[in-house]
RNA sequence: CGGGGCGUAGCGCAGCCUGGUAGCGCAUCUGCUUUGGGAGCAGAGGGUCGGGUGUUCGAAUCACCCCGCCCCGACCA
């Protein structure tokens, strides 16, 4: 992408209304723009990032067995009152009337929606274990929305839903949900660590806050520094195995949120030097809540011995939108972004110290050629802004490597290629610069 | 929802107390000079001062009402 075809409002000063860093960031790097409080557009390069992270929890959730389909945002009014929740949610749920006066709603979350789907559709144990998760734009009328798109009122999240026949079955839907979200949040680059949760409006005896320490974090947490320690699962892993283990080792040391938190227990269980207080995000939630939507709403299947059996269920959110914030609250410096490689907008930034030297502009388009040719994504600043301007911008919108060509290093035969995180920069030949970045 | 604050050019702000021609910096546009970490000079454009009502000869400024946004707290992917 040349960046004279692109569309980048950067901003030079802090506006106003941002107070942390991610949401100050996000403004300042042209990547979203408010509407109205909580609601955001997101511009092409906070779409770009969006997008990336949106495929990561896709490709980890289908490796888990989980499918994708997509339900609405506009919901009936009728499927909540079954359940019970359309005067339980209270006034978070946007709640609208159409033309013939009836009454629906913007979806805050989708568990009546699927468990509708799934008691037209599956009639049988034999089609069990099902988990299907959808990544679509959800509601929630937040008393204070804030921090930009870390709490906003719509936002974009990918919630999963698993049906099972038993309660060990479904146990078994929790952990393959519970590993890809650790999968997922270290493909990232984060450090997100399972909490002991409440269970909220979703109900249920079992859940998990996945949480990524920072400072700005809503939630106050409790958990022993082991765990910042201990390795996700890799790629390697095996979604068939039995995966209690692996939950044991993430489950063993204590962590939990302030409003689970028991003091006694953090006492007697973590040794004091390892005894950690912090702040965090929560990225991520996982429920097990059994029957509690397939009993109301008669969502049963017919059993080996032909009885009907209320099926056992289980819902998993990742805040995809909230997520592109926490990356940032996690990895940025006084000068901008730092964009882990496996979420950046683009991969490499190219700079043209001084468009329209003849020489400058051939060695660019080169450059630009073979990377895109390579596959490799690349921002190219081809304006006629002065050096110090395009330096300061490529670091603040945060790319991984940043490739600097200009009149001086061509006389010497070489470019500068720089790493936005290591601050490290070297100078080498073009060729040596484009092998380093394509291999 | 309780408490506090703020709305003046795209962004950051001054002016308001004490009513009288709407200002500054950055950004934008034009020209010249510059050109390797947010350049200099000269010029230009851009505003229903959040909205309404009132007080007044006269309102960005005073009063009342409304709207929007932000912060702290209680609540949540």
């Amino acid at each position: 992408m040349r960046l004279s075809k692109y569309f980048l409002p950067t901003l030079k000063e802090n506006p106003a209304e941002a107070q942390i860093v991610s949401h100050r960031l996000m403004l300042r790097a042209g990547m979203i723009r408010q509407t109205s409080a909580g609601i955001y557009t997101w511009l092409p390069l906070g779409f770009a990032v969006l997008r990336r992270i949106e495929q990561i929890v896709r490709e980890e959730q289908e490796k888990a067995g989980a499918v994708e389909l997509l339900m609405p945002t506009i919901q009936s009014a009728d499927l909540w009152r079954e359940t019970g929740r359309y005067d339980a949610y209270g006034p978070e749920m946007l709640r609208i009337t159409d033309r013939h006066e009836r009454e629906m709603l913007y979806g805050p979350t989708n568990e009546d929606m699927i468990t509708d789907l799934f008691r037209q559709s599956v009639k049988s144990y034999r089609d069990l274990p099902l988990n299907l998760f959808h990544i679509q734009w959800k509601f929630r009328d937040e008393v204070r929305p804030r921090f930009g798109v870390m709490r906003g009122r719509e936002f974009l999240m990918k919630d999963a839903y698993s049906f099972d026949v038993s309660a060990e079955a479904a146990r078994r839907s929790y952990n393959r949900m519970f590993v890809s979200y650790l999968r997922t949040f270290e493909r990232m680059g984060l450090t997100a660590i399972p909490m002991a949760a409440e269970t909220g409006p979703i109900g249920g005896d079992l859940s998990h806050e996945f949480i990524i320490l920072a400072e700005t974090g809503e939630s106050e947490v409790f958990l022993h520094s082991d765990l910042l320690a201990l390795p996700a699962p890799g790629p390697e892993v095996s979604y068939d195995d039995d995966l209690a283990p692996v939950i044991r080792r993430w489950t063993d040391l204590y962590a939990a949120t302030s409003d689970v938190h028991d003091a006694a227990r953090f006492e007697a269980e973590v040794p004091e030097a390892k005894r950690m207080r912090a702040r965090g995000i929560e990225v991520g939630q996982t429920f097990y809540f059994g029957t509690k939507y397939s009993k109301p709403m008669n969502a049963a299947v017919a059993m080996p011995d032909g009885t009907q059996a209320p099926i056992e269920g289980g819902s998993y959110g990742i805040g995809v939108s909230r997520l592109v914030g926490a990356i940032i609250e996690a990895s940025h410096d006084d000068n901008g972004i730092v964009w882990p490689e496996p979420v950046a907008p683009f991969k490499v930034g190219l700079i043209n110290l001084k468009s329209g030297d003849k020489d400058t502009d051939a060695a660019c388009e080169d450059a630009y050629a073979k990377l895109t040719a390579a596959g490799v994504s690349v921002l190219y600043d081809d304006t006629d802004e002065r050096a110090g301007g395009k330096f300061s911008n490529m670091d603040l919108i945060g790319l991984p490597w940043q490739l600097v060509i200009g009149p001086r290093g061509l006389k010497s035969g070489t470019v500068e290629l720089k790493n936005r995180k290591s601050g490290e920069r070297s100078e080498m030949t073009a060729e040596a610069a484009l092998k380093k970045l394509t291999s």
